[in-house]
Formats: structure tokens, C-alpha cells, sequence
DNA sequence: CTGAAAGCGCTAACAC
DNA sequence: GTGTTAGCGCTTTCAG
């Protein structure tokens, strides 16, 4: 089955047929007609491989996230699969494992596979830099959620400032005079991001430095944050006096797990600890209770990496773009 | 950067370079070490695209899942990933969305990507069966987790029957007497033998019909059953007689709503009632208290699972297989 | 063992 | 507007 048989039965030229089958204007109403009947009629389908070879278009995009496990990558994978399904176009996922000679590598084989271009959310900001900037030497490539800076690549994020700031400002208007901030150290622009925003936010008075718990995105590190306060409650006047009214999390994950941990040890959540945290993940939503949570528009954030993408197709040489979406503060039970 | 590039460089002709590329034996050692030398200081790697569509092998496997959401399957698409990525394929995942319509259309996207190959975990029993038929006919696929008779292809899942009798044994040395059930409808083969096994342990003294409770894989109906078995209570000779000792969950993403629920109405868990739910996720690991989970040996399935598709490609006619490997109960405070 | 030539299936110049 | 021809880059007959 191929353009030769199409071409035949319709009695035109395989050129014809290709340009017909195209939809290029200059065929021939008539002749078209008979192209797109006799192709329909035979079941023809185009060789994708064929057609990527000759066009070097792959109709295929490729991915690579810090690690899948995270629900807040997982909303981003669907987000961006989704996109391309409706434009016919397939994702090449990978993961990174949280390691940035996983991602190289992962990104090298993307490359190689000739997609039409690249979503990466990168693991770090110093040790993925390479990775990216030789990349986006050979084809589009947006940044998404975390941002490298001496990758020169167009990128797609959320406004952290504005997301902190709003946790900030609901736990104030709901009564907390002591915020602690448990987020990840600052090896990813949106680490950094988000806890410069807190350190903007609050003083010495509101938040001592000894409450602000920095580790990793994960689960583990929530619950060794949670240990690191109860901890310093002890120590304090008794009575959990030297327990935060409320706690800022860096993510969703570090707070379900933090939140559990607290629970475990008999601390009220929210009636004497409040919680809010970042991403809006279907996890925070399933816990006890549901937390408030940082949500980012991911859907639309898709769309835009993917028409960053073919825009930068269509203009290799044009400036590098920053497209920041504003995220919305969802209050749920863990600050009810 | 292509082959005729390296084979002018080496002296030889592109045959001769392609072959010794490709570590054919039949080349003079010396000529094949000239042209190794120049492929890897010219930094050459070969056009994945014209390769495949002379050798009709895109070494890439195409997945689709029912849902990316789910914790379950994207454990099933992190180990299938790695496996690939360890014999330097790519994957092409596709998300089904809990719809055979759009899994229609995922899994022929892929076979006209001409992936080597395809794994599926279908979406229902019946609905799926048409285009995993077609699709087995143009490639190698194989089933994971879910079956689906009406496709001959090859399966890796898990022992079901051996799984849900490892819970009520489980249960019952704990001094549970009385066992609900809150699973999935059975248009899931994995739905259907874990109702089926869980029906052939119990009789209706141990558990009555009404607490056969049968939904989706999801937190919604986790919650609705939840809600359902307490208004049972209610109805019953009250102090929460009329609630099981205990509940089998036939996914963690129930059980972990349906655990959220019970314990926002006050009911204590694992005292009250003792939990045990299927997949054994990073979900049910870090609620409060954590899930006693059915585990399954995910990366052996995956490699499984790809062993199968290469072993497919070299035996086209070969019987189908079906790979089912046994679970694991492992314990934790839901059951504590 | 090596090279010349063909061809995977498609589309884009180029001529008519 | 249409057909002829060439070629994307690779591998693999087929001769030698």
C-alpha cells in the first residue's frame, strides 16, 4: 500500500497523488477528487517513516521529566500527551531519574530520534545546563516549570513569587503569626524561586531561620522535616509553644508526607498547625485532611510549550521566550 | 554526517562501512577498524530514521495505559522505561483516558508509527478486544496486567487469586470476622478475579452481599463506598456494629479515599476497621496510617513483558504465552 | 571479502 | 497543473 497504488488507481502521477493527498491547492479539483477517493477506498495510509525521512518532520515530541513518581510531572506528562494527540502527534517519554547523567543521556537519545522538538523539566539548574544548551542547538527545545539559565531555550513556568506569596498572605488573613517553610533546596529555579518569595515574605519575627527546613521533593524529606519540628518543640517552653502556627510546603509530596507525620505525633492539623503547599496534585486532594494547595494552570501551560515549540520550528532565529502563567491558591481542609 | 562520509574517510565504500558499523563478521579486521576509527572521530551516529525504514525497526515500543494517573500503571510505564532505556529504545506512551475510543485511536497511532512493538493494559474486557485484535495482527503486543481473551496475544500480570487469598488470610489472623469488599466492576480481568477469588474465600456468614461493593479504580468511588457502608452502620443496632472488622480494596487509589473517609467520620483504622488494598503504591505508602498492599514484582513483569514482544518478533507464530508471576502481601499500620 | 547498485516510501525540484 | 526525476540515509542483495 503506497502512494505508487493510490496513484495508480486514481490514474494521476505519484506526485500527484502526494500533493493531492497534501491538500497542496495547485491538483486539479477533479484529479483531487479522485486521489482522496481512491486513497480512502484502498485504506492508504502515508509510511511515517518514509514521510519523516523525506521531510524530517517526526511529528513526535519528546519529553523528559525529573522523575515520573512526582504527580505534579505525571499532570504535566498527560497535559502534553494530550496536546499532541489532538494535533496527531505522538510523546517520546523519558525519565530522568533525578539524575542529570540519566538526562543527558535520555535527551541525547531524543535528539538522536530526531523529534520535532523537546520538553524538558530539568533536574538541576548547574548540571543540566549542558545537556540543554547543546540540544537546543539542534532543534526546539522549552523549558517547563523549572528554568535553567545558561540553557538559552524558551520556557514555561508558573509565577512562584505570586503563589507564595498568596500561601503567605491566606495563613496571615487565617490568623498565623509563625510560618515555617519546608521546600527543597535551591538546585531548581522553582526551589529558588519559591523560597526567596517566603524569605521576601516573612521576618526573623514571623519565621526564625531555624524554621526554614530545606531537603529535597520527596516524601522522605516531608517526613524528616515534620521529626526536625516536633523535635524542636520538645526543646521549647513545652506545651508545643515552638511549633510554627502554620507551615508553607515546597510541594505537595513533601506535605502529605509531613502532614502525616504531625498526625501521627497528635498535632492537629489545621487547628494548631495550618498547612499549605505547592502543585495541587490529585495526591494532596486524597489525603486527611485535603490540602490547600498552589494549583498551575498545566493544561494551558501544555499548549503553550507545544506552540513555543513549532513556533521556534517555523523561527529558529527569533528571541527567546518566557512565558509565565499567574497559579491560583485552592483552599481545602488543611487550612480550613 | 553520513555513512559515505565515514566510508571515504576509512577508504572503503559505504557498503563496507555500513557492515563494519553493524559488526559484521565478514570484514577484514583491518579495514573495519579504519572505518570504526573514523565513524568515532568524525562523531558520526547513524539517521535513525533511514535505518528504520530500510530495515523496518524503529527500536522504539509504543504503551498505552488506561489512565497516567493512576500510581499503578505509572509504576508499569517507570519500569517498562528503564527496561528500554538499558537497550537503548525509546518508549512512546500513549493515555487511553479510561475510553476504548481513544485507546482505539492510541493503539493505531502507534502501529502506524510502526513501533516493534506494542503493551497495552487494556481498558475493558470487551470493548478493547477489537483493536488489540487488529493491532496483534500487524505486531507483536502483549497484555499487562489485564487480559483480554478475545485478543490473542501474549499477557504478563499477577496471580490474582493468590493475592486477594493472601488478604483475607491475612485478615482473618488478625481476628477479622466480618469482611467487605470495595472493588472495581468486573470489566477488568483484574477486577473480575479479585471479586471472583474474594467471593471463593468468604461465604455470606463472613460476608453478606451488601458488602459486595463494586465501583471504579478511583478515589471517587473509594469515597462513595465509604459513605455507603457507614450509612449502613446507621441503619444498624448502632456503635458501629453493622461495620466489617475489615475491607478488602481492589486498588490503593480506593483505599486510600476510602480510608480518608472512614477516618474523617471517626472511625479508626486499623483498630475499627483493618484495611487492605491491591498495587502496593507510593500512594498508599504514605497516607496515614500507611496501606497494607498487595505488591507485585513490576520490573521483572516489565522486563517480562519485553522479553515477549522481541521474542514475538523472531517467532511470528509462535503460541501465546501468558507470564503470571506471584504477589506479595506486605504489611503496614492499616492493618497493624 | 568488497563494491556497485538498488530500493525502503515518500515529497520537492524541475521541467513541461 | 502535472509528470518525471532525484534523493532523504541507510542496508542489502548481487556480482565479482
Amino acid at each position: 500500500m503506497t502512494v505508487r497504488d493510490v496513484a495508480a488507481a486514481a490514474g494521476v502521477s505519484p506526485a500527484t497523488a502526494s500533493r493531492a493527498l497534501a491538500g497542496h491547492t495547485s491538483v486539479d479539483p477533479e484529479l483531487a477528487r479522485r486521489v482522496l477517493r481512491a486513497s480512502s477506498d484502498l485504506g492508504y495510509r502515508a509510511n511515517a517513516l518514509a514521510r519523516a525521512l523525506r521531510t524530517q518532520r517526526t511529528d513526535t515530541i519528546g519529553m523528559v521529566v525529573p522523575s515520573i513518581s512526582n504527580p505534579y510531572f505525571v499532570a504535566a506528562v498527560e497535559a502534553v500527551e494530550q496536546v499532541l494527540a489532538d494535533s496527531d502527534r505522538a510523546l517520546l517519554l523519558c525519565d530522568a531519574r533525578e539524575d542529570t547523567d540519566v538526562e543527558a543521556s535520555r535527551i541525547d537519545l531524543l535528539v538522536h530520534r530526531m523529534v520535532d522538538g523537546l520538553i524538558v523539566v530539568p533536574v538541576a539548574t548547574d548540571a543540566s545546563a549542558a545537556a540543554l544548551e547543546h540540544a537546543s542547538r539542534q532543534l526546539p527545545v522549552v523549558q517547563l516549570d523549572r528554568f535553567v539559565d545558561a540553557a538559552p531555550t524558551d520556557f514555561v513556568g508558573s509565577d512562584n513569587a505570586v503563589g507564595v506569596g498568596a500561601c503567605v498572605q491566606h495563613l496571615r488573613a487565617r490568623g498565623a503569626r509563625r510560618i515555617a517553610f519546608v521546600g527543597a533546596r535551591p538546585t531548581t529555579s522553582t526551589a529558588a524561586e519559591r523560597l526567596r518569595a517566603f524569605r521576601d515574605h516573612v521576618d526573623e519575627q514571623e519565621c526564625p531561620d531555624a524554621w526554614l527546613l530545606l531537603g529535597g521533593f520527596t516524601a522522605e524529606w516531608g517526613r524528616a522535616a515534620a521529626r526536625s519540628l516536633l523535635a524542636g518543640m520538645e526543646g521549647g517552653t513545652g506545651g508545643g509553644a515552638d511549633l510554627p502556627d502554620a507551615i508553607v510546603c515546597g510541594a505537595d509530596v513533601i506535605a502529605v508526607a509531613l502532614v502525616a507525620e504531625l498526625r501521627a505525633a497528635g498535632v492537629q492539623v489545621p487547628e494548631r498547625v495550618a498547612i499549605v503547599s505547592y502543585d495541587d496534585s490529585t495526591l494532596g486532594a486524597l489525603t486527611v485532611p485535603p490540602l490547600t494547595s498552589v494549583s498551575q494552570p498545566v493544561d494551558a501551560m501544555a499548549r503553550e510549550a507545544v506552540r513555543l515549540l513549532d513556533h521556534r520550528r517555523d523561527h529558529p532565529g527569533a528571541a527567546v521566550h518566557k512565558s509565565v502563567f499567574p497559579p491560583e491558591l485552592v483552599v481545602r481542609g488543611s487550612t480550613a
